[in-house]
DNA sequence: ACAAAAGTGATAATGAGTTATCATTATAAA
DNA sequence: TTTATAATGATAACTCATTATCACTTTTGT
C-alpha cells in the first residue's frame, strides 16, 4: 500500500459512499463502475491493506465470509436482509447484557445481528 | 437415518450431555470416548441426519463453520469463549430491538453473542 | 442364523473463498 | 523523460470444511 492508484481509490471510495460492510464481490461489482477491468485479485489485495493499515474493518457475520467496512465508526451493530443478502449499519445498542452472563464468565464485548427484509426488500 | 447403531446414539449422547454446541470436531473427540475408531465421517452424517429429522439444529456464530445443539430449546443466546473457544448457551434476552430498526426495514429475528472469557478460562 | 440392505471408516474428491504467481502496466522519484 | 519498482489482472494454486466413494461391517426382519 505505498502508491496511490485508481484502484485502491475506487475501492476506498466504495467503502466511504455505501456506508455498509461490503463483501469483496460487492466492493468488486461496485467498484468496476469507476475502474473497468478491476480484478477481485486487486480487491483481496487491497482490502487487506487496508485492514492492515487500519482503515478498514472486517465484520464477520454468522454463515458468512467476511465483510469491510471503514474503520472508526462508533459502536454499532448489523441488520442482515434475508432477501437480497446486504447488511446494513444500525445505531443504538441493548447494552446491559450482564444480566445473561453466567456465574464465573467474565464478558468483554458482543454482537448483534437484526435479520429480516431491508427497505427496499419490504413485503 | 434408519438403524440403530452405537454411532448414533453416542453422538446423541454427545450433544445433550455437553448442553451446548458442538463442532463436528467437538462431538467426534467426545463420542470417541463411547464409541473408539469412530471417524469423522460418520459424525458429519449423522449430524445431517439428526438436522434433517429435527433433533438438532445448526448454530452458526460469526466467523466459524457451524456447531451443532439439540433442537427444541426455548429462545436463547450463546457465549464465546476467546480463550478456549467453546461456545455455551446462555438464559435471558433483551427482548426489545425495535429501537435499532430504520424506518421501512421489517425485523424478523435477531442473534446475541456475547464474547469473553469462560469459567474455566478467567483471568 | 441368515440375508438384504443400511451404516461405517478411510480417504479421495469437491467447492467456496482466498492467496500466490508472473508477465505486463503504471506510479513517482530523480 | 527516464527508470526502478510497486501494482495490476488473469488465473493457477491453495486451504479448510464438507461430501462422495467403496469395500467391509452391523443391524434387523424373517
Amino acid at each position: 500500500m505505498e502508491r496511490s492508484t485508481r484502484q485502491r481509490q475506487a475501492i476506498r471510495d466504495v467503502l466511504s459512499e455505501q456506508n455498509r460492510p461490503l463483501s469483496p464481490q460487492e466492493v468488486l461489482d461496485a467498484a468496476q463502475g469507476k475502474v473497468p477491468g478491476l480484478g477481485i485479485a486487486t480487491v483481496y489485495r487491497t482490502l487487506k491493506g487496508l485492514v492492515d493499515e487500519g482503515a478498514a474493518v472486517a465484520v464477520e457475520l454468522p454463515g458468512n465470509p467476511p465483510r469491510y467496512e471503514v474503520a472508526g465508526k462508533k459502536h454499532h451493530h448489523h441488520f442482515h436482509c434475508t432477501v437480497c443478502g446486504k447488511v446494513f449499519e444500525l445505531e443504538g445498542c441493548p447494552g446491559d447484557f450482564l444480566f445473561m452472563v453466567p456465574e464465573g464468565f467474565q464478558p468483554q464485548g458482543h454482537e448483534i445481528v437484526l435479520y429480516g427484509r431491508c427497505k427496499d426488500c419490504r413485503a
